[in-house]
DNA sequence: CGCGGTGTTGATCGTAATCAACGGCTGTGG
DNA sequence: CCACAGCCGTTGATTACGATCAACACCGCG
């Protein structure tokens, strides 16, 4: 009665891996079911705060995780307090450097967030004992590479007005609850403040402010809410992003 | 006669690897003096000008390579012409990204460069046969994330004289010649121009001459040739880097 | 010798930063 | 219940940094 016919395993892999996107879209899909078995015998669901530190710059890590829900910002700080985002991890994506002693980045709930904790060397020994994993995680880092690379010409070459809906089509696409790909407009909740915002895009807070404005003046958003953002034609932003 | 300590293997190797950088410190290190000789067997060594491209942004690429001498850019524009440099890549780096139908950026020789070419399809089975170089093509990538961000923070929220005093630092310490690590100061060619240098910081090239000029008015540095740079104490640089 | 390419320097302009005031929301305590 | 503090966001006034426009120096080269 209980069987899935999408998967005929399904009743060998643990519970809590079944509806979990990792499993199919991120770095679990490597895995059979046994190796499924085997390294949920070392995770633990962790929920956390908006605004909890998750991982701390120039820190040991001592574990790695799959964001299960919510969003993760990756910031950097100059000695005088000036802070860049350098990356947002959505689910499924893998959290850590693998390999490193200590993080490069301070990773920090940007909503409230659930994350399937793995220690460091449980993760480090399925890596080398299976490089169909390796392999997996070698195409997300891939996939950040091309996002930081994109992100470097937006903060480079980009004005105000195109950062910020840069900002906005790139949450709009990222994150969309319907996820309905051919849809032609989205709506959704910023998982960052206006400051959040604003060390993503290399911008003061102010500035971001007034784009968000302009840009509902020119009926290309709509702001239902300080959180909540309606983009009624998608390409219509697309347009305005340089 | 013809022996070397160092590896008494030697003589199996071929010829052009025995002398190059990617054996030791690149991805060849991932490989044994049989597999080294089955790739070479693939393998092509090109000299290309400055200027020349290398690669085009959303063309299809048929081979990767590595750099054995040189400088190679890689850059993004947007439709108006606006151009980004979103990396920098020396000798003995990878060029090129695994697993990709067609290339995410444009990759230009900055200065005359030396490449080891190897068709796509040829270094592919071996990284399907050969986790360990998989394995190194991944630490590889890693540093490039961890670059591309660092980048991201100096882009994003350092002012023109810190972006080219944070440019200068880099040469520095990736291309000296002498390659002594703990001089004080440092001599070396800067392998772009000042219209690079800008469309690296994200500037125009009158900020960069303007800010390169500071910096000598201040006597940070030294410019000897408009190509010629020396930096007398690297720690008095490292201060202005923000 | 004139020309194109590259780099420097000066004058002016414009965009985003900074400084400042205020509005709305939430939670707390009288 | 209301008063008030604290936080976040918006908007306005002014400033400043880097872009833009412009002139010229330098160098190799036909």
């Amino acid at each position: 009665m209980d069987t899935d016919r999408k998967d005929i395993h399904n009743s060998d892999i643990p519970v809590l891996c079944r509806s979990c996107d990792a499993r199919h879209k991120g770095m679990c899909g490597a895995l059979d079911s046994a190796e499924l078995v085997a390294l949920s015998r070392h995770t633990r669901i962790v929920r956390h705060a908006a605004g909890d530190e998750l991982a701390a710059e120039s820190e040991p890590t001592e574990s790695y995780a799959n964001v299960m829900r919510g969003v993760v910002k990756l910031t950097k700080v100059l000695e005088d307090g000036r802070q860049q985002i350098v990356g947002l991890q959505f689910a499924p994506d893998f959290l850590g450097r693998l390999f490193a002693r200590e993080s490069a980045v301070t990773a920090e709930a940007a909503s409230e967030v659930d994350l399937c904790r793995v220690p460091k060397g449980a993760l480090e020994r399925l890596v080398a004992a299976n490089p169909r994993l390796e392999h997996r995680l070698m195409q997300q880092t891939l996939r950040e590479l091309d996002e930081a690379r994109e992100w470097m010409v937006t903060l480079g070459r980009k004005t105000a007005a195109e950062k910020v809906a840069s900002f906005l089509y790139l949450i709009a696409t990222h994150l969309d609850p319907s996820a309905d790909a051919n849809a032609k407009g989205r709506k959704f909740d910023l998982p960052l403040t206006r400051g959040d915002i604003a060390d993503f895009l290399g911008l003061t807070l102010e500035t971001v402010s007034r784009q968000l404005s302009r840009l509902r003046a020119d009926k290309v958003i709509a702001i239902t809410a300080v959180t909540r953002v309606e983009v009624a034609d998608l390409e219509r932003l697309r347009k305005r992003c340089g």
